[in-house]
Formats: structure tokens, C-alpha cells, sequence
DNA sequence: GCAAAAGTGTTCTGTCTACACCCATGT
DNA sequence: ACATGGGTGTAGACAGAACACTTTTGC
């Protein structure tokens, strides 16, 4: 049985019997609220397989890193983002998903606040449309698909659409980037009623500065430590 | 950088240069209600490291297979039980989590009946309280804690306790599983109630032998395909 | 004064909680 | 007749859903 293992710069193959032996990866998908519409970042592939899909960041596994370490690594690269909402997602091992080697992957997800982000886009590498996506190397297409379920799980127990949100918001902002998210429209007096009492949500004494329509309360939520280490992230109503 | 990998006899020693390659094992937390508690099926190590200590049950990953797969076979190889509840429940893959070498596990859990188990305890496979575990190798008994934490939010939003209760049983059974799942005594009327409006729960026309005392009214569960491939597990009301 | 978005309450309905007594059976 | 677990209903609290009009501002 043949055993491909990739070094740095090109691969090397070993013949082991009856060894099992993998490559391990993690891929982190990246979303962000930006021209009113939930956007994921994707990567043009430079090499085979897929060379020119589009693909959700990723990379190997560090020997001396752990698995959140490596897709704190992987977001670090993209974005220059810290304090982030990283939350291990599902693993993806099928033998058939790598077409050329035995890849498995630790997906992630994050959710970053679009001002935080320093990247520029540019022909290979850039924010696309949930809605719309290109066309995906791997199973990236699955993996986008159940980040974006897990995240409709997580907003209706804890309010992690903060981590979207800029440092200072009004509540219809807030309430856009449920909508986004949840794929539905919402009742505004039902949403800001609920708003009000999520835990943490603090109202300032500053408005949206005068457009040609009514000012805006903005309103910040309590640095809270989100950032789960599976998933232990904070419940409504808890501290 | 030194890498080593285990062949099936002897481990043995390959040296690469930023490379990365590491050990890929799926680990299973077997539960099942058994003595009115429950349980999980442990293994005791018969090598190092950890030798003689309890683990849960778990394997290598083979080329062939999915993890899925992967999972269900170490599964079927420690209980011989079939159309099971089993679901992937967490990758761990801190670097110290092995002493000698960089194995990274992709944790499921499985939920068994005690009817349907196969195996014969012996002084190295058997069925432990997980309120009074013994001393775990690795990280397992997190791994244990989490799967718990995990099978109380299922229970939350569906009724998987019927995993693990026999074919026929009566409300007090099921509601004395769901008193050990969650960890907490549960109001009998209350409990009926939203017992008998489950979706896919049947009133049988059968009672359980007489004791001494009154017979109870018998229920068993539609055939629902609870198998969840990534949590696609029925929520309550659905069909 | 008008366009555009901000802001505001009440009613209804269904779900969860708390709580105590009678019933059927074997001995 | 009694011990044992089986079986039943109601009232109050709370959360979510439906629903329309007034306010503030710039132009």
C-alpha cells in the first residue's frame, strides 16, 4: 500500500504494509456580514486538484499545535482578526473527498466583524455570497452548508451575531444580521423586545449621526468570552 | 523533527522535515442503561502506554473507510449491534494528549440498548457507572464528560433516550432514563404528558407482567432512522 | 410637508411548572 | 387490608407570535 506524504515542497512517497496513514488538515470557514448579505471567504486554488475553485481556507496540522491552534493559525493568516468566534464544527473524512491522497479535515468556523478585516480582495482571494457561490473545490460546498446551520443553531441559544456586528450598532443593524442568518424575516417589535433583555447588551448614549432620517440608538454588547473551546459558549440568560 | 510511525507489529522511525503527519484513531463512547444507571463500555489497555488503565474503545482509521464507517466498525467489533444512534460527537487532537506519539481522535458516541449487547464483561471489557468511573488513559474521560453534555442537549430537542431503552417499555422506564441523562428527577405527570405527545411514540395494547403490583401500559417507538449522519437527528414534532 | 427609517404595547396562544390523590394488582 | 408502583388534571407563569401607528430627521 502506498503512503503519500507531502513535504514542503513536493511530495515524497513511502510504501508502508498495513499502516495507517493520513494527512490531516483544517479548513476554517469564514463569515462575515458585509453589503447586507452573509459572505464567506474563499481562496482560488493556485495547484491541483481543483486548481482554479475556489476553496475555504486551510492547512495542515502542526505537529506541535493543537486543533484550534491550527485554525487560529489558518483565520490569522486571512485576516489579522483577534478575539474571535472559532468554534471546531464537524470533522470531514470521507475516503473519496481528496481526489488524489487520504485527506481528512477539522472544519471550523469563525464569525468576524467585517471592519476587522485587513485583507484586500483580489482575483484570488475574496468574500462571496452564501446565496451565491462559486463553483467549490472538495466538499467545501457541505462544509459551508453545515457552518451555516450550525450557526442558525448557535444564534437561537446565544447571541453570537455580535461577533458580526461593528463595536457600536443600532438594533435594526442587529436585527439584519439575525435575518441574514436565520434566512427569515423578523417581527422588529418582537426582535427588540428580545433584543433589550439578551444579557450583556448595553445601551449607549450615542446615536447614528444624522442621515436624512431619524438618528438610531447604538447600543455595544459586554466583551464577553464567546470564543468557544467547544462550544462552550455562553447561553441566554446566563452569565 | 522526528515522526514515528506505528506499524502494526513494532513501531518504527521515520525522520522528515516539516512534515506533517500524525496518527488518526476514532475513539467511541458506548453508553447504555443498565442496573437502573448509566453506563459506558470500557476496554482495559493491555499496552503502554496507560497499560491497565480503562479507555474507552477506539481504533485507527483505515484508508477504505469513512469515519463514520470507521466508528461503527470498532463499534460492531466490542457489542455486535446494529441500527444504533451514533453520532459524531468531537476531534480531539491536542499534542499531549498521546505521551509517545501525535494521535489525533475523531470522539463519536453510540447509544445502545443493554438487550441488544453481545459481549460477556470480563476483566477487561465491561460496563461502568459513569458517575463512578475509574481511572481513564488519555484524555478519555473528558472525551466521556462531553459525550454526556452532548446526549443532554440531543434529549433536549429529540427523544433519543429510546436508543436505549428496550423495544417495549412503560413511561416510568422511559422517564427513568431521562432522569439519568439529565441528571435530575423529572415530574411524572409532566413528564407523560410530553411523553405521550412525541412524535413516533405508540401505545401498545400490551401490559407488563403482573408483580406485585399494577400492571403498566406498554409503548414502543416507530422505527424512526435516528442515525444521525452529522446530527440530522429528528427533532421533536417533525416527522 | 414628505420620504425614510426609528421607535413603541397589547392580546392571544401554547408550553412549562408546580402540585396530590385514587387505582389495580399480588400477597 | 396493605404495600407498591401506575395513572390522572388544573391553575399560574412565561415566552413567542401577530399586528399598526407615531416620531424624528433632512431635504
Amino acid at each position: 500500500m502506498f503512503i503519500i506524504i507531502f513535504g514542503k515542497e513536493k511530495g515524497t512517497i513511502v510504501m508502508f504494509n498495513e499502516t495507517k496513514t493520513h494527512e490531516i488538515t483544517v479548513d476554517v470557514v469564514i463569515l462575515t456580514i458585509k453589503n447586507n448579505a452573509l459572505q464567506v471567504l474563499l481562496v482560488k486554488r493556485e495547484n491541483e486538484p481543483f486548481k482554479g475553485k475556489w476553496a475555504i481556507p486551510g492547512g495542515y496540522v502542526r505537529l506541535s499545535e493543537n486543533l484550534d491552534e491550527a485554525a487560529l493559525r489558518v483565520l490569522k493568516e486571512k485576516t489579522a482578526v483577534d478575539n474571535i468566534y472559532l468554534e471546531q464544527l464537524y470533522t470531514f473524512g470521507d475516503p473519496l473527498r481528496h481526489p488524489n491522497s487520504r485527506v481528512i479535515t477539522c472544519a471550523y468556523f469563525a464569525l468576524v466583524r467585517s471592519e476587522d478585516i485587513k485583507i484586500v480582495s483580489s482575483p484570488d482571494l475574496g468574500w462571496h455570497k452564501v446565496e451565491d457561490l462559486p463553483a467549490l473545490a472538495f466538499d467545501h460546498k457541505e462544509i459551508i452548508q453545515y457552518s451555516l446551520k450550525r450557526t442558525r443553531e448557535r444564534l437561537e441559544i446565544c447571541p453570537v451575531a455580535y461577533q458580526l456586528l461593528p463595536e457600536k450598532f443600532t438594533l435594526t443593524e442587529m436585527q439584519k444580521s439575525y435575518e441574514l442568518i436565520m434566512q427569515k424575516k423578523l417581527d422588529k417589535r418582537n426582535f427588540r423586545k428580545k433584543a433589550l433583555s439578551t444579557h450583556g447588551l448595553i445601551e449607549l448614549e450615542e446615536y447614528t449621526k444624522p442621515s436624512s432620517k431619524r438618528p438610531a440608538k447604538l447600543y455595544t454588547f459586554e466583551n464577553i468570552e464567546l470564543n468557544s473551546k467547544r462550544a462552550h459558549f455562553i447561553k441566554k440568560g446566563e452569565k
